[in-house]
DNA sequence: CTAGGATCCTGTCAGC
DNA sequence: TGCTGACAGGATCCTA
């Protein structure tokens, strides 16, 4: 499922594509996916300019400035080390982008970028695994089309409905209900493991009795992190999910900051991971299950470590894959 | 403060 | 073959 790594490699590819093009249509065929559509909110996205596509946690974040004959500026290049987003707004033209469309996928979102007949280039896709990546579009679990003067357009296809797109203007991100509430990002390169602690702890401070895969899920702790990550950064990490945060060692902490960082960049690199065929914003397929997953979607196959076979249990209600030899 | 469950929604799959 | 129920899990909301 869209996790952060899922969101950086369809921020990339859109952030290679978007920029300086000017929205021409947009389409709506499921009111709950677009907040604020009651209010004909998406009609103000007519005529703007996208500036730069940028990423917090999973959710994406297209920056639009009104203005279409502005100069784009040309988008920074994607450095590994560097997927900070929410960093000084960008300037176009000496003017900032006052508009931004935010984008969650949530379970089943994903994002296709098509630009029609080019078959030469390759369609831009990212997010839930399933045919409608690939496939004709729109189709029926389309739920918004944004059309560009040049004729591209980009899907926004939602299988449960779960995901929504919401246009707010950018002085207004500080006060957006998720993104304020947001814990920090574990791939900023100043975060250190006391950091880590410090986060999953939470407000409880050591007195907190909350499990750590509970703590690692929680956004507001810790920005990104979903299910899958938070299963394979534990067994990289040798901790068991049902621990509490307040009973890790520091040594624990620095083995799971090192852990989530692996997770994370290995699937970033490998186009990122789905129980499915995962196809990156490249029209690729994305690896990680396949090459690096110890643990997720491996119940009954032997640790890669140890041998003895991964057992699935509950754990903050959520299905939960360890080794119970590894992970103590 | 926390845990746990239900909720949103649809597609898939196991079992009968 | 076709039905039924369980399951998937991101985030929110409610109850205990």
């Amino acid at each position: 499922m869209p996790e952060l790594p899922e969101a950086e490699v369809i921020r990339r590819g859109l952030n290679s594509v978007l920029p300086g093009k000017v929205i021409s249509s947009v389409v709506l065929s499921e009111p709950r996916s677009f907040v604020g559509s009651d209010d004909e909110l998406h009609n103000d996205l007519m005529g703007l300019c996208v500036v730069c596509v940028e990423r917090r946690g999973k959710m994406l974040l297209v920056r639009l400035v009104s203005n279409e004959r502005v100069k784009v500026a040309t988008p920074k290049p994607c450095e590994a080390a560097s997927v900070t987003a929410l960093e000084a707004p960008p300037q176009v033209a000496g003017v900032e982008a006052d508009l931004v469309l935010l984008i969650h996928l949530r379970m089943t979102g994903q994002l296709v970028y098509r630009i029609p007949d080019q078959a030469d280039d390759p369609a831009l896709s990212g997010g839930y695994p399933s045919a409608s990546l690939i496939g004709e579009l729109p189709d029926k679990s389309t739920r918004v089309i944004i059309g560009f003067c040049d004729g591209s357009k980009l899907y926004f296809n939602d299988q449960r409905k779960f995901g929504y797109m919401k246009l707010i203007a950018a002085s207004s991100l500080v006060d957006d209900d998720f993104l304020s509430r947001l814990g920090p990002e574990p791939l900023e390169p100043d975060f250190t493991w006391q950091d880590l602690r410090t986060a999953l702890l939470g407000k409880a401070g050591k007195l907190s009795t909350t499990t750590i895969k509970a703590a690692l899920l929680d956004q507001e702790k810790l920005a990104g992190i979903g299910n899958i990550y938070a299963d394979e950064s534990l067994f990289r990490a040798g901790i068991d999910p049902r621990r509490s945060v307040s009973s890790l060692k520091p040594k624990d902490y620095q083995h799971l900051l090192v852990g989530i960082r692996e997770c994370l960049m290995q699937s970033i690199a490998a186009g990122g991971s789905t129980a499915r065929n995962y196809v990156d914003a490249l029209g690729l397929r994305g690896e990680f299950l396949d090459l690096h997953a110890a643990v997720y979607g491996r119940t009954g196959k032997p640790c890669p470590n140890c041998g003895r076979p991964i057992v699935k249990i509950r754990v903050a209600g959520r299905g939960t894959h360890l080794c119970e030899k590894c992970q103590r």
